[in-house]
DNA sequence: CATGAATGAGAATTCATTCAT
DNA sequence: TATGAATGAATTCTCATTCAT
């Protein structure tokens, strides 16, 4: 007697659950999540609120999709990289200049993703997704130090401050160094700096 | 028929403005700028709303100043350290433990100041804050590179990486590092790792 | 050109309609008129909203219907009961006792449909069920006054008082009384009360 | 330092609260809870709906208030007519009588704070009045049962019941029997009944 | 005809800021 | 001058009702 969804209109409610998350991740990447209250996202994907409630059971829930969609993707991305037959060098300084390059598309989207907090629920989401990111760059460095291509140290603080450190390198609202010096340059010395401080052996060929 | 200030009012006036950054800084660094209403830090000031506003314009007004006396303080005793006599990895390694001591007794504090968003008046003031702060690191690694401690590297960028790499390992409200190991231990891996970081040579006798 | 309804037809909108009012009662009896939502009525019949109001013209109208059935059929019986040959005692004994028993049954429908307020419309519908209910009451107690088996009484008031007291004693949906003695003993306590309170000589054989 | 608050003041604040309980108690008077919204509050006692939240921190605690002092002063009369040296029937009379009176002044008032649901605070509020309610009669009935004034019988089942009979004689939202006869009339109908009720001999003198 | 996604008017609550006392 | 009560706009979330498909 249901009838069965026709797939336009499946196609048309995936559209609106993508125009929400799209509208949302927008507005993020322009002010934080302080400027995503669910009027403005439903204003900016051109809906009432009450249809954001349709996707969305709260505004927690749409925000621990986003954060953790983003990074998943981000992720995902790492991990390939640091899966590949290289040094550990290589690949810790291939995932930070990835990570880079994306981050410096949108600078106050990896932000808000990172850093800013929000609800207790998104806090949560966000501390699984830390830790997710972490375990990348952890994982590097553990490889490294167990084959002696980095020096002794705490696998877990290292991977933090890294990090930590292209987070502030790249991900500050207003980016303090981004326009000083060119985005190719900025990637590298960050790269630099990041191989460096595992204590990698001087690169070469770059 | 402009009164003169008579010292004694005077005195009470800076008095009052005193009593109540203390006591926004202390709201803050128990729960940041979110327990921080208006309200609560004139309860917390023994004051009322209005007198508040008497002394700062704005609640933005009084957060900005907040945050710029707190980071010209900490500037200042990290500008103490990289003046001393010492070698460039020495002093470098100096301010980053002072900081990450400091950082570690009140963490929400740094983290508020560093991290947490409030709104574009403050915000704004945070990255002129984050300037002064990079700018004290970028000193001592171009002392460290002019004399040839350090590798060539972007002194801005590696600052900049500094002041993430430490903020990132100490000033989360959950803070996924400091539980697992000792504040001493975390301390030294985090100077460490930027002394590493800037390239100065592995340090001795720690 | 007006198409004349086949009766086939015409039993498949029968059958959505009790549907419909099938499922309004049975969320009524799991949770009051707040848990009828209109989406959840519609869910319940395995409907969609659009079609519970094209058999209803609104909410209102689809809860006024459902009590006013309920009440009709209560009525039938209880009328029924009162109709028997019996003293006007027994009668009335009876009549709140198949009552209370029902009512004991699902406190969360005789709540609902005798108590818990829901918008003007349907309290005036309630109204009319209330009284509706207290005519078949009344007319017990107007045939044992004339008859001389209970003492002179406005047979209204008596009437009312009766389906406010087992309606208190029975249809709170926190029932003070029902979890301390047992619903046998519930009953007839309050078919007890009934009688001595128009005035029944003391029942015997119970 | 802190200003003592003027006994002007004082009484002013005073009264805005009794405003607002006034407003608020009015509303629920006219249509019942449903009709006392924060808004419709905050206009009927002429004020913002934030300043009723500086006098009461949530609707439920404005709302508990209300009908716990509504309670708590009907319950302190009641106890007062039955704490009279006079016979079990006549004190019982007595109280059903007062009540009775009081109800009928305001009987969407009576409706909503006995019989009205809302929230599971207020809810759970309201279980405590109801039970003090019924505490109030159900020790006349067991005094009188002990005296052997009054029949044996569950005090408690008797005392809901009471409850119950003048509640729907006198709170229904649109009273069915206030319009029909006189209210002297009405109140001793009432009175007798729940006399009866109770087992009492019939009262003389009347 | 049926569908169910979309609407949008409210509801409760918070808080920076103002201003009568 | 200091007070803190009052304001009112903004926020999240709900749900009866409608209407494009």
């Amino acid at each position: 007697m249901a009838y069965r969804r026709s797939p336009r209109v499946q196609q048309r409610l995936e559209d609106n659950r993508n125009r929400i998350l799209s509208a949302a991740r927008s507005l993020v990447a322009q002010g934080g999540f302080r400027e995503a209250s669910i009027v403005a996202v439903a204003d900016a994907a051109d809906m009432s609120t009450g249809a954001v409630y349709r996707y969305f059971p709260s505004k927690s829930d749409l925000f621990v999709e986003l954060l953790t969609d983003a990074v998943q993707r981000e992720c995902a991305i790492l991990r390939a990289i640091i899966a590949r037959p290289a040094t550990a060098p290589d690949r810790l300084a291939a995932a930070v200049e990835s990570f880079a390059r994306r981050a410096l598309s949108g600078p106050w989207l990896a932000y808000a993703f990172i850093i800013e907090p929000v609800d207790p629920e998104v806090e949560a989401a966000r501390l699984v997704c830390r830790r997710e990111f972490g375990s990348v760059f952890k994982e590097v460095v553990r490889q490294g130090v167990a084959s002696g291509e980095f020096p002794e140290q705490s696998a877990n603080v290292s991977a933090a401050c890294i990090v930590g450190a292209f987070t502030e390198a790249l991900a500050r609202p207003v980016t303090p160094l981004a326009g000083r010096i060119s985005k190719t340059r900025l990637v590298g010395e960050i790269v630099d700096f990041c191989c460096r401080a595992v204590g990698a052996s001087p690169r070469t060929g770059r």
